[in-house]
RNA sequence: GUGGUUGUAGCUCAGUUGGUUAGAGUGCCUGAUUGUGGUUCAGGAAGUCGCCGGUUCGAACCCGGUCUCCCACCCCA
């Protein structure tokens, strides 16, 4: 029988050692920034149900959900007549479970379950992979983390406020130059309010989403195949054109929805949350956008998006209020807020860009070459004793030629190779080779602890 | 889900109008050097030409299907 050719599915990866130990680098910079500010951990399963999850992220969300095969013979459990029925009809009578999509979602679900055993505002944070049935492409993966963090049980804007400050500190840690897009639901929706076109809110909002890529002209296209009259759209152009400074577009912003109590709201509220970083010092840049949208259908207040300034991507970390997220299982008048660093994309833009800190690639910085039985047993007791200074260190696991040895040390990038021979063992001293230099020098043990600290 | 594109050695890629035995660079292995890697030199191994079928005396090359990669749309981290 033929080897069969090995592969993953598409849009899944692998990944080496050189690109966990980045990856991990991300991860780490993350969860400290979000431990700082007070966040725990949590975890939840891969799948959840299908109920779960199936009509919160849209129709859209619902056709790049992947489902899971019920067990057992499903088949004979099907009620449809199988010649008949509609595909996407047939997979709810097959599968009852599904891969997560965000982490959003299932937390909700999380804080309805355990609400005795929380108490809020609860701050949570949670790192895990999320799937999606889309095409791959440039940025785009099936399987990738995200790395949520939220806080529950509590309408303040202070939170909004910290969710701002811990992307500042994220990307400040991780020196990628980005920008935060500021907007807020309750504006848009008081905008499709003052056009007269209230429940064409959706439409509306995934059009001018699409301004900055598509233009102007195509986004009104858009807007008139979606059933929005001519005179709406006219009314809606004096807000693309807001221009200027913060201030001066929340300003002009009043004026436009001064008739709409929602959009008032929704100006109050980044007023607020601007008015707070007067004082306190935020190295991103945050701007305004009242082109940003968001997808997500759950988001009723403010929404935030993260964008590298220095490479072409899409967003890098999203997020936003959402005010009844858990009242669909059950849990009224909670408000959640919170975001979402895509980890794989801040890698690819950090990959691109080269920023990844050099001395975070080598793991071991010291390697004994192994001569031999003798001096093997010589050397473990000196390799345990760096292990406990915090050294991590290695001996070449058998007595190979030399040169495989050397080779192993360096493309695994150990920067000290240790020689311990008859002439070693005699001296009591180690050949130390620095493999930058190539120099070598014989050391007491002391010396050498001194010379790689 | 729609449209386009790519696939040849572990990796990056050549390969003429369809014509003997499919090449290069790099990596790998061996030796020059039995206690010295990264540089140099000599030698060596390595390919169902993505997969299935068709056309042809003959296919890496032409045709059809399929999978995969990448890109755009939809949507999104």
């Amino acid at each position: 029988m033929a080897a069969q050719k090995p592969s993953v599915p598409k849009g899944t990866r692998d990944f080496s050692p050189v690109e966990m130990v980045k990856r991990n680098f991300i991860f780490d910079t993350i969860k400290n920034v979000f431990k700082r500010f007070g966040y725990l951990p949590i975890e939840t399963p891969s799948m959840e149900n299908l109920s779960t999850l199936m009509g919160k992220y849209g129709e859209e969300g619902d056709k790049l959900l992947f489902k899971i095969l019920n067990s057992g013979d499903y088949l004979s459990k099907v009620k449809s007549n199988l010649s008949e029925v509609e595909s996407n009809k047939l997979a709810l009578e097959i599968s009852e479970k599904g891969l997560r999509y965000d982490l959003t979602v299932p937390f909700a679900r999380f804080v309805v379950q355990h609400r005795s055993e929380i108490t809020f505002p609860f701050k949570r944070y949670q790192i895990q992979p999320v799937w999606r049935a889309d095409r791959p492409q440039k940025g785009r993966y099936r399987e990738f983390y995200q790395c949520d963090v939220d806080v529950i049980g509590s309408n303040s804007l202070l939170n909004e406020v910290e969710l701002i400050q811990i992307i500042d500190h994220v990307f400040q840690d991780l020196k990628v130059n980005a920008i935060i897009k500021l907007n807020n639901r309750k504006i848009l929706l008081g905008i499709a309010e003052m056009i007269g076109e209230p429940e064409k809110f959706i439409d509306i909002t995934v059009a001018i989403d699409k301004l900055d890529k598509i233009g102007l002209e195509k986004v009104n296209e858009e807007l008139l195949l979606k059933g929005i009259s001519e005179s709406a759209i006219e009314k809606l152009k004096p807000i693309f054109e807001l221009s200027g400074s913060n201030k001066e577009k929340l300003s002009s912003l009043k004026k436009i929805v001064k008739d709409s109590e929602t959009g008032l709201k929704g100006v109050e509220e980044i007023e607020t949350v601007l008015n707070y970083f007067k004082t306190l010092k935020l190295n991103i840049d945050l701007e305004l956008d009242l082109t940003l949208a968001r997808g997500l259908n759950y988001y009723t207040g403010a929404i935030f998006e993260v964008k590298a300034k220095d490479a072409e991507i899409g967003s890098i970390c999203g997020g936003g209020r959402y005010d009844d997220l858990t009242g669909i299982f059950g849990l009224k008048d909670v408000s959640g807020v919170g975001v979402s660093f895509g980890a794989d994309r801040i890698y690819d833009v950090m990959e691109q860009l080269n920023i990844f800190p050099q001395e975070i690639v080598a793991s071991t910085k010291v390697m004994f070459v192994n001569f031999g039985e003798k001096e093997e047993i010589y050397c473990l007791p000196l390799v345990q004793k760096l292990r406990e200074e915090g050294v991590n260190s290695e001996i070449f696991p058998e007595s190979a030629k030399m040169k495989k040895q050397m080779t192993y040390a360096n493309n695994k990038n150990i920067p000290y190779v240790i020689l311990v021979g008859d002439n070693e063992m005699q001296s009591g001293l180690l050949t130390v080779k620095d493999m930058v230099t190539g120099e070598q020098s014989e050391l007491k043990f002391e010396e050498l602890l001194q010379k790689i600290s």
